[in-house]
This record gives structure tokens, C-alpha cells and sequence, in this order.
DNA sequence: AAGTGGTCTAGACCACGCC
DNA sequence: GCGTGGTCTAGACCACTTA
């Protein structure tokens, strides 16, 4: 035996990041987990406190806990990705144009996307009509082989894939590039404008799903991250 | 009055951020705080527990609780303040100069680094002899004011703040700049050459330690992070 | 063996904020 | 008002780890 208090948060964690339970979900009430639980409501309590430290669940007196909505200006620089969710949360319009789109084989340096052929894809995210970051990317259609059939001029690759794709593994790179010759068409820049470019790859469970490069303007755009002290101490 | 275990926290963590309580030090045991707070025993447990959670001590059955030594670095973008350490994983040698140190009071940008005066210095990294990277640093003296008597030509400030000086939060922001003038000359870079620019911020509760700029000659340097999608595997 | 933290119970009073 | 979470008490048993 682990805990009760412990059983409630590792169930009610598992409901939340697999997303079974929605952001804004009300979650039980410590009465209700008391009777499902067995338990005290101190043990209630203190479990759902802990859920509501690490961010998972928000509690207010009287409305009870629902299921937190995930940060707005995300915890970690690392979930930038959903360029939509960026300029809207900035307070702009947003809008993509599907550039280019290939089915094709994988090279070998694309093999880890797997043996089922890979979409390529490029995509040009504009903020309030202006050009904001070109997108290339690639995606394994081993394990996502429902792309094949998305109309990316409709739903942008990454925002699909956000909602259609699990991952479990992803790698950021992040650099300062002179901006590209299709870079300084799609983004109307001067040749040579320095660039902020982001790779990003993701994998669920060592099959990857894709692979991204986005290059955005230097000056329109940087990544912001709040975070805490990496931690040495054992749990 | 805000309770009892608030007050062992604040207390607490206190005496912690301060550096009155160095790393190691063994904090009272629950049974002391019992008699010193005249609280019952799951009150101080429950206080030393949520100070656990912040990271600012560690907990041992037996051994007892301690003032948690400072963060390790990890894989993440997040610890790339650290230019020494990067610099040698990458099997080069790693130097640095001082090339400018002042003190004086905090401007109105700067406030929320105490108002006990800020430390200015600017710091050239060197990778086997070549320049690496540009640091200009404020320190608050408020934080840290041990930073006064610290040889910055002998301890790069990154490093030595990392050793001394305990955080609670951080903020980074990145962009891609194109090369000023101070860059331009100290990294030996063609003028308006593309730069990472990397801003850091950290508090330790809510006083302002430090505010560090790093410019990376684009072609030398990128960030590399590896993550997971949910925000923390449950304990 | 004994000291220390980990967790739980059953009950209590309070603070907040929707209705 | 009243349902919800916030915090506290006094006591208990257990788990771990060091001495």
C-alpha cells in the first residue's frame, strides 16, 4: 500500500494529462473523494492541495477544484510551438498560408520518423496580415498516418498535430540565424536579418512524429520562460 | 493572523534566502518546531513538507531535514547561464575577463532588485582563447550582498551566484539581435551579425538577485532542451 | 534501538464567495 | 445562507536509516 493520498494524485493526474478530464472540468470534492476514497478529508485535502502546487488542478473556495487550463505564458520555453496560440495570446489575428506540401520517402537522416513515408509540409503564419514565422516541417506518417488526410490550408500542421498527436519525447534547438533566401521572401526581410529559429522534434515513444523548423523575424518575436530551480534532491 | 504553518514557512525560508542558514545546515526537527510554535505535529509537517516541494530543503527519515545545496544543472535551456560549464562540455577551455565593474544605486527599471545598490559588471567569455560570449550583469546587493568582497576577475559572476546565492524564480527571454557595437568589438563579429540574445532574470522569493544579458555570436552557440509534455511526472 | 519523517484519522473552526 | 476549501489539533502507526 502507497497512500490513499497518493492513489488520488496519481489517478487524477493520469485523468488530466491525458486530457480524458478537460481544462475547466470541475474535479470531486473533498467530500466526494472522502466516500470514493475511504479516506480522512485531511488526506482529501492534502492531495488535492499537492495537484493544485504542481499546477494541475485550481482550487477556489466555494466553486470547488476544476482542472487548470494550461499556462497562458507557458511554464518552459519549450511549448512555443502552437505559434497560433502565440500571437492570439499577444492579442493579434492569426492567419497561415499553406506554402508547399509533399508526400515523400524518408531520407536517412529522417529515418527516425520511422519507415511510412514522411509530409512535408511549409507553412507561413502571418499576425494581423503581416508575414510572422515560416514554418517547414516534417511528419512521420508512421506515426501519425491520419495527416494524410488533413487539409493543412485549414488547420495548421502544428495545432493539428498538438491535438491529434501524442508525444511523449521532444527536443528543442534553439539559434540565431542570418535570415535565408526564403526566409527574407516569405518574411519581406533584408537579406541577411538576424532571425531567432527554433527546431523542435518530438517523439512518442522513440517513433518520431515530427519535425520542425520555424524561423521568425529577430525583432518580432522572443521566447519567454518562467521557471524554477532544477532540483538535486532526491524525491 | 495567517496560521501557524505559514509562518514556519516564511520564517523559514527567511533565514534560508538570506544565506543565514547555509546549504547543509540541519533545520529544526518537527518535535522542536512543535514546542518553538507551540503547533501540532502535522502543522510543522506539513510546513517542512511545502518547503520541500519549493526545493529550499531536503528531507531524510532519520538523517533529519537540511537546507537544500544549491540547484544542479540539468539538460535544460533553462541552466545555459552557467557558460562555463557549457563551454567545457563541449571539450574547449573556458576563460573569462573582466572588463568593467561598478557599483551604485538601482535606477527605477532596476527596483526590483532591492535598494540596497546594484553591482554592474560586464564580462567577455573566452573558448580556447576565442570570444564566446558577452555578459553584462546587474547584482542586487540587497540578495546578495556578499557579491561586494567577490573577485569577478577570479569568479565569473554566473557561476559564483549560481554557488552562493539560492533562487526561488527565474525568467528568460530570447531573441535573435542583430550585433551592437559592444558586441561587435568585444566578440570580433561583423557589424549587424546575427546574436542569441539570452536575458535572465532570478528572485529569490520575491527580491530580485540578478539580471544578466549574454549575447552568443549566432554561428557559435545554440540552445539545446529536451522535455516531456506534461509539466511533471507525478511523484 | 531509536530518532526522524510519512502518512493517516476524526473532528473542528474559519474564510471566502456564489446564490 | 451555505457549500467549498484552508487550516489546525491530538493522537496514531509505519518506514526508513543511521548510530
Amino acid at each position: 500500500m502507497k497512500g490513499v493520498g497518493r492513489r488520488i494524485q496519481d489517478d487524477l493526474s493520469r485523468l488530466i494529462l491525458s486530457g480524458e478530464w478537460a481544462p475547466g472540468r470541475r474535479t470531486p470534492t473533498e467530500a466526494e473523494l472522502m466516500a470514493e476514497y475511504g479516506c480522512s478529508r485531511m488526506t482529501a485535502s492534502r492531495a488535492m492541495s499537492d495537484l493544485a502546487a504542481r499546477g494541475l488542478v485550481t482550487r477556489r473556495r466555494r466553486a470547488g477544484t476544476v482542472v487548470a487550463h494550461p499556462p497562458v505564458h507557458s511554464t518552459s520555453v519549450l511549448d512555443i510551438a502552437d505559434i497560433q496560440a502565440e500571437i492570439e495570446a499577444r492579442g493579434m489575428r492569426w492567419a497561415h498560408r499553406l506554402l508547399d506540401r509533399q508526400e515523400r520517402s524518408a531520407s536517412p537522416d529522417e529515418r527516425w520518423l520511422g519507415d511510412a513515408g514522411v509530409l512535408a509540409v511549409t507553412v507561413l503564419h502571418l499576425a494581423d496580415d503581416d508575414p510572422f514565422a515560416l514554418e517547414r516541417r516534417l511528419i512521420g506518417l508512421k506515426a501519425a498516418p491520419d495527416a494524410r488526410d488533413v487539409d493543412f490550408a485549414v488547420h495548421a500542421p502544428g495545432r493539428w498535430l498538438l491535438d491529434h498527436s501524442p508525444w511523449t519525447d521532444g527536443e528543442h534547438r534553439i539559434a540565431a540565424v542570418a535570415a535565408d533566401r526564403d526566409a527574407t521572401e516569405a518574411l519581406d526581410l533584408a537579406p541577411g536579418e538576424a532571425c531567432l529559429r527554433i527546431e523542435r522534434r518530438t517523439w512518442a515513444d522513440d517513433l518520431g512524429v515530427t519535425w520542425a523548423w520555424q524561423t521568425f523575424p529577430g525583432q518580432a518575436y522572443d521566447l519567454v520562460a518562467r521557471f524554477a530551480p532544477a532540483r538535486q534532491d532526491p524525491r
